[in-house]
DNA sequence: AAGAGTTTGTGAACGAGAGAACAAAATCGA
DNA sequence: TCGATTTTGTTCTCTCGTTCACAAACTCTT
Protein backbone atom coordinates (compact mmCIF):
# COMPACT_ATOMS: atom_id res chain seq x y z
CA UNK A 1 0.00 0.00 0.00
CA UNK A 2 1.07 3.54 -0.59
CA UNK A 3 -0.42 6.71 0.71
CA UNK A 4 0.46 9.82 -1.18
CA UNK A 5 -1.29 12.66 0.53
CA UNK A 6 -0.94 15.64 -1.75
CA UNK A 7 0.39 18.34 0.57
CA UNK A 8 -2.67 20.40 1.27
CA UNK A 9 -1.00 23.72 1.63
CA UNK A 10 -0.69 23.81 5.38
CA UNK A 11 2.98 23.82 6.21
CA UNK A 12 2.73 22.89 9.83
CA UNK A 13 4.79 19.74 9.97
CA UNK A 14 2.86 18.25 12.84
CA UNK A 15 -0.43 18.73 11.08
CA UNK A 16 0.98 17.33 7.88
CA UNK A 17 0.43 13.72 8.81
CA UNK A 18 2.20 12.35 5.76
CA UNK A 19 5.66 11.34 6.95
CA UNK A 20 8.02 10.04 4.25
CA UNK A 21 8.33 6.29 4.25
CA UNK A 22 12.10 6.43 4.62
CA UNK A 23 11.67 8.52 7.73
CA UNK A 24 9.08 6.20 9.23
CA UNK A 25 11.51 3.32 8.83
CA UNK A 26 14.12 5.19 10.83
CA UNK A 27 11.93 6.41 13.68
CA UNK A 28 12.15 3.08 15.54
CA UNK A 29 15.93 3.30 15.27
CA UNK A 30 15.90 6.74 16.84
CA UNK A 31 13.66 5.42 19.55
CA UNK A 32 16.19 2.74 20.39
CA UNK A 33 19.03 5.25 20.33
CA UNK A 34 17.10 7.52 22.67
CA UNK A 35 16.52 4.64 25.04
CA UNK A 36 20.26 3.98 25.08
CA UNK A 37 21.04 7.63 25.76
CA UNK A 38 18.44 7.75 28.51
CA UNK A 39 19.96 4.66 30.12
CA UNK A 40 23.30 6.39 29.98
CA UNK A 41 21.79 9.18 32.03
CA UNK A 42 21.57 11.84 29.35
CA UNK A 43 18.64 14.19 29.71
CA UNK A 44 19.31 16.13 26.55
CA UNK A 45 21.02 15.28 23.28
CA UNK A 46 22.12 17.15 20.19
CA UNK A 47 21.28 15.93 16.73
CA UNK A 48 24.94 15.03 16.36
CA UNK A 49 24.93 12.81 19.43
CA UNK A 50 21.65 11.19 18.58
CA UNK A 51 22.69 10.61 15.01
CA UNK A 52 25.86 8.97 16.24
CA UNK A 53 23.92 6.60 18.47
CA UNK A 54 21.51 5.80 15.68
CA UNK A 55 24.15 5.33 13.03
CA UNK A 56 22.93 8.02 10.67
CA UNK A 57 24.00 11.43 9.45
CA UNK A 58 22.92 14.33 11.65
CA UNK A 59 21.37 16.36 8.84
CA UNK A 60 19.18 13.41 7.96
CA UNK A 61 18.16 12.97 11.56
CA UNK A 62 17.18 16.61 11.90
CA UNK A 63 15.16 16.49 8.74
CA UNK A 64 13.45 13.31 9.89
CA UNK A 65 12.52 14.82 13.22
CA UNK A 66 11.32 18.00 11.59
CA UNK A 67 8.59 15.96 9.92
CA UNK A 68 7.10 15.25 13.32
CA UNK A 69 7.15 18.84 14.38
CA UNK A 70 9.57 21.26 15.94
CA UNK A 71 10.56 19.37 19.04
CA UNK A 72 14.13 20.54 19.51
CA UNK A 73 15.60 23.68 21.03
CA UNK A 74 18.16 25.60 19.03
CA UNK A 75 21.44 25.95 20.81
CA UNK A 76 20.50 23.08 23.14
CA UNK A 77 19.30 19.97 21.38
CA UNK A 78 16.47 17.58 22.09
CA UNK A 79 15.03 16.61 25.44
CA UNK A 80 15.59 12.87 25.49
CA UNK A 81 12.48 11.76 27.35
CA UNK A 82 10.20 14.19 25.58
CA UNK A 83 11.41 13.25 22.13
CA UNK A 84 11.11 9.62 23.06
CA UNK A 85 7.49 10.11 23.95
CA UNK A 86 6.76 12.08 20.80
CA UNK A 87 8.26 9.49 18.51
CA UNK A 88 6.53 6.67 20.34
CA UNK A 89 3.25 8.50 19.98
CA UNK A 90 3.84 9.16 16.31
CA UNK A 91 4.58 5.51 15.58
CA UNK A 92 1.62 4.45 17.65
CA UNK A 93 3.48 2.74 20.46
CA UNK A 94 1.62 4.56 23.18
CA UNK A 95 -1.13 2.06 22.63
CA UNK A 96 -0.90 -1.71 22.83
CA UNK A 97 -1.07 -3.77 19.66
CA UNK A 98 -2.37 -7.31 19.93
CA UNK A 99 -0.70 -9.62 17.42
CA UNK A 100 -1.08 -13.21 16.27
CA UNK A 101 1.60 -15.45 14.82
CA UNK A 102 0.72 -18.14 12.30
CA UNK A 103 3.14 -20.99 11.69
CA UNK A 104 5.19 -22.24 14.63
CA UNK A 105 8.21 -23.78 12.90
CA UNK A 106 11.69 -22.84 13.99
CA UNK A 107 11.23 -19.23 13.09
CA UNK A 108 7.74 -18.98 14.55
CA UNK A 109 9.03 -20.38 17.83
CA UNK A 110 11.83 -17.86 17.87
CA UNK A 111 9.37 -15.06 17.22
CA UNK A 112 6.95 -16.16 19.89
CA UNK A 113 9.69 -16.21 22.49
CA UNK A 114 11.25 -12.97 21.35
CA UNK A 115 11.05 -10.38 24.08
CA UNK A 116 11.59 -7.42 21.77
CA UNK A 117 7.94 -7.44 20.74
CA UNK A 118 6.30 -7.34 24.11
CA UNK A 119 8.63 -4.65 25.37
CA UNK A 120 7.58 -2.35 22.58
CA UNK A 121 3.88 -2.50 23.01
CA UNK A 122 3.11 -5.57 20.95
CA UNK A 123 1.51 -8.44 22.75
CA UNK A 124 1.20 -11.81 21.15
CA UNK A 125 -2.27 -13.02 21.98
CA UNK A 126 -2.28 -16.31 20.09
CA UNK A 127 -0.09 -18.59 17.99
CA UNK A 128 -1.40 -20.96 15.35
CA UNK A 129 -0.12 -23.98 13.52
CA UNK A 130 -1.65 -26.22 10.89
CA UNK A 131 -0.29 -29.42 12.45
CA UNK A 132 -3.02 -30.82 14.74
CA UNK A 133 -0.46 -32.89 16.66
CA UNK A 134 1.23 -29.74 17.88
CA UNK A 135 -1.88 -28.00 19.16
CA UNK A 136 -1.46 -27.31 22.86
CA UNK A 137 2.35 -27.19 22.79
CA UNK A 138 3.57 -24.14 24.66
CA UNK A 139 5.88 -21.52 23.22
CA UNK A 140 6.70 -18.26 24.89
CA UNK A 141 3.97 -18.93 27.44
CA UNK A 142 1.23 -19.47 24.88
CA UNK A 143 -0.33 -22.73 23.73
CA UNK A 144 -0.51 -23.42 20.00
CA UNK A 145 -4.08 -22.97 18.83
CA UNK A 146 -5.67 -24.91 15.97
CA UNK A 147 -6.16 -23.07 12.69
CA UNK A 148 -9.94 -23.11 12.97
CA UNK A 149 -9.63 -20.76 15.92
CA UNK A 150 -7.97 -18.13 13.75
CA UNK A 151 -11.07 -16.21 12.70
CA UNK A 152 -12.74 -16.14 16.12
CA UNK A 153 -9.55 -15.05 17.87
CA UNK A 154 -8.85 -12.30 15.36
CA UNK A 155 -12.39 -11.05 15.72
CA UNK A 156 -12.51 -11.27 19.50
CA UNK A 157 -9.28 -9.36 20.10
CA UNK A 158 -9.77 -6.95 17.24
CA UNK A 159 -6.43 -8.02 15.79
CA UNK A 160 -5.17 -5.83 12.97
CA UNK A 161 -1.54 -7.00 12.80
CA UNK A 162 -0.48 -10.57 12.08
CA UNK A 163 2.80 -12.37 11.52
CA UNK A 164 3.09 -15.17 8.96
CA UNK A 165 5.90 -17.64 9.54
CA UNK A 166 4.57 -20.63 7.62
CA UNK A 167 6.27 -22.46 4.76
CA UNK A 168 6.03 -20.58 1.48
CA UNK A 169 3.21 -22.57 -0.13
CA UNK A 170 0.87 -22.07 2.82
CA UNK A 171 1.38 -18.33 3.12
CA UNK A 172 -1.13 -17.08 0.59
CA UNK A 173 -4.02 -19.06 2.00
CA UNK A 174 -3.18 -17.93 5.50
CA UNK A 175 -2.99 -14.34 4.32
CA UNK A 176 -6.39 -14.65 2.67
CA UNK A 177 -7.94 -15.96 5.86
CA UNK A 178 -6.29 -13.28 7.98
CA UNK A 179 -7.48 -10.52 5.68
CA UNK A 180 -10.97 -11.92 5.53
CA UNK A 181 -11.00 -12.02 9.32
CA UNK A 182 -10.12 -8.33 9.51
CA UNK A 183 -6.33 -8.12 9.65
CA UNK A 184 -4.93 -5.14 7.75
CA UNK A 185 -1.19 -5.38 8.35
CA UNK A 186 0.94 -8.45 7.77
CA UNK A 187 4.55 -9.14 8.55
CA UNK A 188 5.52 -11.95 6.21
CA UNK A 189 8.48 -14.23 6.86
CA UNK A 190 7.39 -16.86 4.37
CA UNK A 191 9.32 -17.00 1.10
CA UNK A 192 6.34 -16.10 -1.04
CA UNK A 193 4.84 -13.08 -2.73
CA UNK A 194 1.52 -12.32 -1.08
CA UNK A 195 -1.31 -10.80 -2.98
CA UNK A 196 -3.67 -8.82 -0.79
CA UNK A 197 -6.25 -6.05 -1.17
CA UNK A 198 -4.91 -2.53 -1.49
CA UNK A 199 -5.90 -1.48 2.00
CA UNK A 200 -3.69 -4.16 3.54
CA UNK A 201 -0.03 -3.43 4.30
CA UNK A 202 2.49 -6.18 3.88
CA UNK A 203 6.11 -6.08 4.94
CA UNK A 204 8.35 -8.92 3.96
CA UNK A 205 11.41 -10.19 5.75
CA UNK A 206 13.40 -12.74 3.82
CA UNK A 207 16.46 -14.20 5.45
CA UNK A 208 17.95 -15.86 2.41
CA UNK A 209 17.50 -12.77 0.27
CA UNK A 210 19.58 -10.74 2.70
CA UNK A 211 22.38 -13.26 2.45
CA UNK A 212 22.18 -13.22 -1.34
CA UNK A 213 22.56 -9.47 -1.40
CA UNK A 214 25.66 -9.77 0.75
CA UNK A 215 26.97 -12.50 -1.54
CA UNK A 216 26.64 -10.22 -4.55
CA UNK A 217 28.73 -7.51 -2.94
CA UNK A 218 31.18 -10.04 -1.62
CA UNK A 219 31.64 -11.44 -5.08
CA UNK A 220 32.25 -7.99 -6.48
CA UNK A 221 34.89 -7.28 -3.89
CA UNK A 222 36.65 -10.51 -4.79
CA UNK A 223 36.35 -9.86 -8.50
CA UNK A 224 37.50 -6.28 -8.47
CA UNK A 225 40.66 -7.42 -6.74
CA UNK A 226 41.68 -10.14 -9.13
CA UNK A 227 40.25 -9.01 -12.43
CA UNK A 228 42.25 -6.53 -14.47
CA UNK A 229 41.44 -7.49 -18.06
CA UNK A 230 37.81 -6.97 -19.04
CA UNK A 231 36.19 -8.76 -21.92
CA UNK A 232 36.58 -12.43 -21.12
CA UNK A 233 33.10 -12.41 -19.70
CA UNK A 234 31.76 -11.56 -23.11
CA UNK A 235 32.72 -14.83 -24.73
CA UNK A 236 31.60 -16.58 -21.60
CA UNK A 237 28.20 -14.99 -21.92
CA UNK A 238 27.81 -15.82 -25.56
CA UNK A 239 28.73 -19.44 -24.99
CA UNK A 240 26.36 -19.74 -22.07
CA UNK A 241 23.56 -18.12 -24.04
CA UNK A 242 23.90 -20.58 -26.87
CA UNK A 243 23.91 -23.50 -24.46
CA UNK A 244 20.95 -22.13 -22.57
CA UNK A 245 18.90 -21.74 -25.68
CA UNK A 246 19.40 -25.25 -27.00
CA UNK B 1 27.14 10.18 -13.08
CA UNK B 2 29.16 8.22 -15.62
CA UNK B 3 26.31 6.46 -17.32
CA UNK B 4 27.85 7.04 -20.76
CA UNK B 5 27.03 4.43 -23.31
CA UNK B 6 30.31 3.01 -24.60
CA UNK B 7 29.20 2.14 -28.13
CA UNK B 8 31.74 -0.65 -28.21
CA UNK B 9 29.35 -3.12 -29.73
CA UNK B 10 28.79 -6.44 -27.99
CA UNK B 11 27.35 -6.25 -24.51
CA UNK B 12 27.45 -2.81 -23.07
CA UNK B 13 25.34 -3.52 -20.02
CA UNK B 14 27.09 -6.72 -19.00
CA UNK B 15 30.42 -4.95 -18.92
CA UNK B 16 28.93 -2.25 -16.76
CA UNK B 17 29.47 -4.12 -13.50
CA UNK B 18 27.79 -1.49 -11.38
CA UNK B 19 24.25 -2.71 -10.81
CA UNK B 20 21.99 -0.31 -8.88
CA UNK B 21 21.48 -1.34 -5.29
CA UNK B 22 17.71 -1.41 -5.63
CA UNK B 23 18.05 -3.83 -8.52
CA UNK B 24 20.44 -6.09 -6.62
CA UNK B 25 17.90 -6.36 -3.84
CA UNK B 26 15.28 -7.60 -6.29
CA UNK B 27 17.36 -10.13 -8.19
CA UNK B 28 16.88 -12.82 -5.53
CA UNK B 29 13.15 -12.26 -5.80
CA UNK B 30 13.27 -12.80 -9.52
CA UNK B 31 15.30 -15.92 -8.95
CA UNK B 32 12.61 -17.32 -6.72
CA UNK B 33 9.90 -16.36 -9.20
CA UNK B 34 11.82 -18.09 -11.98
CA UNK B 35 12.14 -21.22 -9.87
CA UNK B 36 8.38 -21.22 -9.35
CA UNK B 37 7.74 -20.80 -13.08
CA UNK B 38 10.20 -23.57 -13.90
CA UNK B 39 8.47 -25.87 -11.43
CA UNK B 40 5.21 -25.06 -13.15
CA UNK B 41 6.74 -26.34 -16.37
CA UNK B 42 7.22 -23.03 -18.16
CA UNK B 43 10.23 -22.90 -20.42
CA UNK B 44 9.81 -19.27 -21.39
CA UNK B 45 8.24 -16.27 -19.68
CA UNK B 46 7.37 -12.72 -20.65
CA UNK B 47 8.33 -9.78 -18.47
CA UNK B 48 4.67 -9.48 -17.61
CA UNK B 49 4.41 -13.04 -16.34
CA UNK B 50 7.66 -12.86 -14.47
CA UNK B 51 6.78 -9.54 -12.93
CA UNK B 52 3.49 -11.01 -11.80
CA UNK B 53 5.20 -13.92 -10.11
CA UNK B 54 7.70 -11.61 -8.47
CA UNK B 55 5.17 -9.04 -7.35
CA UNK B 56 6.61 -6.08 -9.22
CA UNK B 57 5.76 -3.89 -12.17
CA UNK B 58 6.89 -5.26 -15.54
CA UNK B 59 8.70 -2.10 -16.65
CA UNK B 60 10.79 -2.22 -13.52
CA UNK B 61 11.59 -5.85 -14.08
CA UNK B 62 12.71 -5.22 -17.63
CA UNK B 63 14.92 -2.35 -16.59
CA UNK B 64 16.40 -4.42 -13.80
CA UNK B 65 17.22 -7.27 -16.14
CA UNK B 66 18.64 -4.88 -18.71
CA UNK B 67 21.34 -4.04 -16.20
CA UNK B 68 22.62 -7.59 -16.43
CA UNK B 69 22.67 -7.60 -20.19
CA UNK B 70 20.29 -8.27 -23.02
CA UNK B 71 19.07 -11.70 -22.12
CA UNK B 72 15.54 -11.63 -23.48
CA UNK B 73 14.12 -12.08 -26.95
CA UNK B 74 11.70 -9.49 -28.30
CA UNK B 75 8.39 -10.92 -29.22
CA UNK B 76 9.10 -14.00 -27.11
CA UNK B 77 10.25 -13.23 -23.60
CA UNK B 78 12.95 -14.76 -21.42
CA UNK B 79 14.19 -18.33 -21.41
CA UNK B 80 13.46 -19.39 -17.84
CA UNK B 81 16.41 -21.68 -17.23
CA UNK B 82 18.85 -19.47 -18.99
CA UNK B 83 17.81 -16.33 -17.13
CA UNK B 84 17.89 -18.26 -13.89
CA UNK B 85 21.48 -19.19 -14.51
CA UNK B 86 22.47 -15.66 -15.48
CA UNK B 87 20.95 -14.11 -12.39
CA UNK B 88 22.45 -16.77 -10.15
CA UNK B 89 25.83 -16.12 -11.69
CA UNK B 90 25.46 -12.38 -11.30
CA UNK B 91 24.57 -12.65 -7.63
CA UNK B 92 27.36 -15.11 -7.07
CA UNK B 93 25.27 -18.17 -6.29
CA UNK B 94 27.11 -20.39 -8.71
CA UNK B 95 29.74 -20.73 -6.04
CA UNK B 96 29.31 -21.94 -2.50
CA UNK B 97 29.51 -19.49 0.39
CA UNK B 98 30.59 -20.79 3.77
CA UNK B 99 28.90 -18.94 6.62
CA UNK B 100 29.15 -18.88 10.39
CA UNK B 101 26.41 -17.96 12.86
CA UNK B 102 27.25 -16.36 16.18
CA UNK B 103 24.68 -16.43 18.96
CA UNK B 104 22.45 -19.48 19.25
CA UNK B 105 19.47 -18.10 21.10
CA UNK B 106 15.98 -18.70 19.77
CA UNK B 107 16.68 -16.84 16.57
CA UNK B 108 20.10 -18.36 16.04
CA UNK B 109 18.61 -21.82 16.43
CA UNK B 110 15.96 -21.01 13.88
CA UNK B 111 18.57 -19.72 11.47
CA UNK B 112 20.83 -22.72 11.87
CA UNK B 113 17.98 -25.09 11.08
CA UNK B 114 16.63 -22.99 8.23
CA UNK B 115 16.88 -24.90 4.97
CA UNK B 116 16.61 -21.84 2.76
CA UNK B 117 20.28 -21.05 3.22
CA UNK B 118 21.79 -24.35 2.24
CA UNK B 119 19.53 -24.68 -0.79
CA UNK B 120 20.84 -21.38 -2.14
CA UNK B 121 24.51 -22.04 -1.98
CA UNK B 122 25.17 -20.99 1.58
CA UNK B 123 26.56 -23.62 3.88
CA UNK B 124 26.75 -23.04 7.57
CA UNK B 125 30.11 -24.36 8.65
CA UNK B 126 29.99 -23.47 12.32
CA UNK B 127 27.80 -21.98 15.03
CA UNK B 128 29.08 -20.19 18.10
CA UNK B 129 27.72 -19.21 21.46
CA UNK B 130 29.22 -17.42 24.43
CA UNK B 131 27.63 -19.72 26.99
CA UNK B 132 30.17 -22.47 27.82
CA UNK B 133 27.41 -24.74 29.12
CA UNK B 134 25.86 -24.93 25.70
CA UNK B 135 28.99 -25.84 23.78
CA UNK B 136 28.47 -29.14 22.05
CA UNK B 137 24.68 -28.86 21.82
CA UNK B 138 23.56 -29.73 18.31
CA UNK B 139 21.46 -27.47 16.10
CA UNK B 140 20.77 -28.13 12.46
CA UNK B 141 23.33 -30.90 12.50
CA UNK B 142 26.14 -28.75 13.88
CA UNK B 143 27.55 -28.65 17.38
CA UNK B 144 27.85 -25.28 19.11
CA UNK B 145 31.50 -24.22 19.16
CA UNK B 146 33.09 -22.12 21.90
CA UNK B 147 33.84 -18.50 21.08
CA UNK B 148 37.59 -18.98 21.20
CA UNK B 149 37.28 -21.13 18.09
CA UNK B 150 35.87 -18.22 16.12
CA UNK B 151 39.10 -16.84 14.69
CA UNK B 152 40.64 -20.20 13.72
CA UNK B 153 37.43 -21.40 12.06
CA UNK B 154 36.98 -18.18 10.10
CA UNK B 155 40.58 -18.36 8.95
CA UNK B 156 40.53 -22.03 8.09
CA UNK B 157 37.39 -21.91 5.97
CA UNK B 158 38.13 -18.53 4.47
CA UNK B 159 34.79 -17.24 5.77
CA UNK B 160 33.77 -13.87 4.41
CA UNK B 161 30.09 -13.83 5.45
CA UNK B 162 28.86 -14.08 9.03
CA UNK B 163 25.52 -13.87 10.79
CA UNK B 164 25.19 -12.20 14.19
CA UNK B 165 22.21 -13.28 16.27
CA UNK B 166 23.45 -12.35 19.73
CA UNK B 167 21.77 -10.05 22.24
CA UNK B 168 22.26 -6.39 21.39
CA UNK B 169 25.02 -5.56 23.87
CA UNK B 170 27.28 -8.37 22.65
CA UNK B 171 26.95 -7.58 18.96
CA UNK B 172 29.65 -4.93 18.59
CA UNK B 173 32.36 -7.01 20.19
CA UNK B 174 31.43 -10.01 18.07
CA UNK B 175 31.49 -7.85 14.96
CA UNK B 176 34.93 -6.54 15.87
CA UNK B 177 36.27 -10.04 16.27
CA UNK B 178 34.70 -11.23 13.04
CA UNK B 179 36.11 -8.32 11.09
CA UNK B 180 39.55 -8.76 12.62
CA UNK B 181 39.42 -12.41 11.65
CA UNK B 182 38.73 -11.52 8.03
CA UNK B 183 34.95 -11.38 7.62
CA UNK B 184 33.80 -8.66 5.25
CA UNK B 185 30.01 -9.09 5.15
CA UNK B 186 27.75 -9.27 8.16
CA UNK B 187 24.06 -10.01 8.47
CA UNK B 188 23.04 -8.50 11.78
CA UNK B 189 19.94 -9.61 13.66
CA UNK B 190 20.98 -8.03 16.92
CA UNK B 191 19.18 -4.82 17.93
CA UNK B 192 22.30 -2.69 17.83
CA UNK B 193 24.03 -0.29 15.48
CA UNK B 194 27.31 -1.85 14.40
CA UNK B 195 30.31 0.26 13.58
CA UNK B 196 32.68 -1.43 11.16
CA UNK B 197 35.42 -0.42 8.72
CA UNK B 198 34.28 0.94 5.39
CA UNK B 199 35.17 -2.17 3.41
CA UNK B 200 32.77 -4.28 5.47
CA UNK B 201 29.13 -4.62 4.39
CA UNK B 202 26.49 -4.82 7.06
CA UNK B 203 22.85 -5.62 6.50
CA UNK B 204 20.47 -5.34 9.40
CA UNK B 205 17.28 -7.25 10.00
CA UNK B 206 15.25 -6.04 12.90
CA UNK B 207 12.06 -7.83 13.73
CA UNK B 208 10.58 -5.31 16.12
CA UNK B 209 11.30 -2.41 13.78
CA UNK B 210 9.26 -4.07 11.07
CA UNK B 211 6.32 -4.37 13.43
CA UNK B 212 6.68 -0.76 14.47
CA UNK B 213 6.51 0.37 10.88
CA UNK B 214 3.32 -1.61 10.43
CA UNK B 215 1.95 -0.09 13.62
CA UNK B 216 2.54 3.40 12.30
CA UNK B 217 0.56 2.74 9.15
CA UNK B 218 -2.08 0.89 11.11
CA UNK B 219 -2.50 3.85 13.40
CA UNK B 220 -2.83 6.18 10.44
CA UNK B 221 -5.56 4.03 8.93
CA UNK B 222 -7.45 4.10 12.20
CA UNK B 223 -6.95 7.83 12.61
CA UNK B 224 -7.89 8.84 9.11
CA UNK B 225 -11.17 7.02 9.57
CA UNK B 226 -12.26 8.67 12.80
CA UNK B 227 -10.56 12.05 12.71
CA UNK B 228 -11.99 14.78 10.55
CA UNK B 229 -10.95 17.91 12.38
CA UNK B 230 -7.23 18.63 12.40
CA UNK B 231 -5.60 20.89 14.92
CA UNK B 232 -6.47 19.42 18.28
CA UNK B 233 -3.14 17.64 18.16
CA UNK B 234 -1.42 20.95 18.14
CA UNK B 235 -2.62 21.98 21.57
CA UNK B 236 -1.94 18.46 22.71
CA UNK B 237 1.61 18.87 21.55
CA UNK B 238 2.13 22.17 23.26
CA UNK B 239 0.82 20.82 26.54
CA UNK B 240 3.00 17.75 26.27
CA UNK B 241 6.02 19.83 25.41
CA UNK B 242 5.64 21.96 28.48
CA UNK B 243 5.25 18.90 30.65
CA UNK B 244 8.19 17.21 29.04
CA UNK B 245 10.46 20.14 29.61
CA UNK B 246 9.77 20.49 33.29
C1' DA C 1 7.63 -12.82 -48.36
C1' DA C 2 5.10 -9.53 -46.16
C1' DG C 3 2.07 -7.87 -42.78
C1' DA C 4 0.08 -8.46 -38.18
C1' DG C 5 0.98 -9.16 -33.57
C1' DT C 6 4.20 -9.52 -29.40
C1' DT C 7 7.44 -8.19 -26.30
C1' DT C 8 11.91 -6.33 -25.16
C1' DG C 9 15.14 -2.56 -24.15
C1' DT C 10 15.63 2.19 -23.27
C1' DG C 11 15.07 7.37 -23.48
C1' DA C 12 12.75 10.79 -21.01
C1' DA C 13 9.87 12.67 -17.41
C1' DC C 14 8.93 12.49 -12.76
C1' DG C 15 9.35 11.85 -7.81
C1' DA C 16 11.67 10.74 -3.52
C1' DG C 17 15.55 10.84 -0.64
C1' DA C 18 20.38 12.33 0.88
C1' DG C 19 23.55 15.73 2.06
C1' DA C 20 25.56 20.45 2.19
C1' DA C 21 24.99 24.76 3.74
C1' DC C 22 23.01 28.46 6.13
C1' DA C 23 19.63 31.64 8.46
C1' DA C 24 17.00 31.70 12.64
C1' DA C 25 16.59 30.95 17.45
C1' DA C 26 18.14 29.78 21.65
C1' DT C 27 21.89 29.96 25.57
C1' DC C 28 25.79 31.87 27.96
C1' DG C 29 29.23 35.08 29.61
C1' DA C 30 30.59 39.59 30.57
C1' DT D 1 22.06 44.35 27.31
C1' DC D 2 25.03 42.72 23.72
C1' DG D 3 27.89 39.79 21.29
C1' DA D 4 29.74 35.13 20.80
C1' DT D 5 28.48 30.45 20.45
C1' DT D 6 25.75 26.53 19.75
C1' DT D 7 22.44 23.91 17.37
C1' DT D 8 18.08 23.45 15.09
C1' DG D 9 14.96 23.71 11.03
C1' DT D 10 14.85 24.41 6.26
C1' DT D 11 16.18 25.40 1.53
C1' DC D 12 18.69 23.94 -2.45
C1' DT D 13 20.96 20.80 -5.21
C1' DC D 14 22.14 16.38 -6.70
C1' DT D 15 21.59 11.56 -7.14
C1' DC D 16 18.97 7.53 -7.39
C1' DG D 17 14.88 4.99 -8.49
C1' DT D 18 10.28 4.44 -10.71
C1' DT D 19 7.12 4.74 -14.39
C1' DC D 20 5.60 5.79 -18.99
C1' DA D 21 5.72 5.24 -23.65
C1' DC D 22 7.56 3.74 -27.90
C1' DA D 23 10.88 2.23 -31.53
C1' DA D 24 13.28 -1.91 -32.53
C1' DA D 25 13.39 -6.69 -32.98
C1' DC D 26 11.49 -10.89 -33.06
C1' DT D 27 7.65 -14.67 -34.34
C1' DC D 28 3.72 -16.37 -36.68
C1' DT D 29 0.28 -16.67 -40.14
C1' DT D 30 -1.17 -16.45 -44.57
Amino acid sequence: MTQMRPPTGSRAAAADRGIPEATVARLPVYLRALAALADAGMRTASSEQLAGAAGVNSAKLRKDLSHLGSYGTRGVGYDVEYLRYQIAREIGLTQDWPVVIVGIGNLGQALSSYGGFRSRGFSIVAIFDADPDRVGEEHGGLPISPMDQLEPVVAEHGISIAVIATPGPAAQEVADRLVAAGVSSILNFAPAVLSVPERVDVRKVDLSIELQILAYHEQRKALSGEEAVPGHDATDDVAAKVVGQL
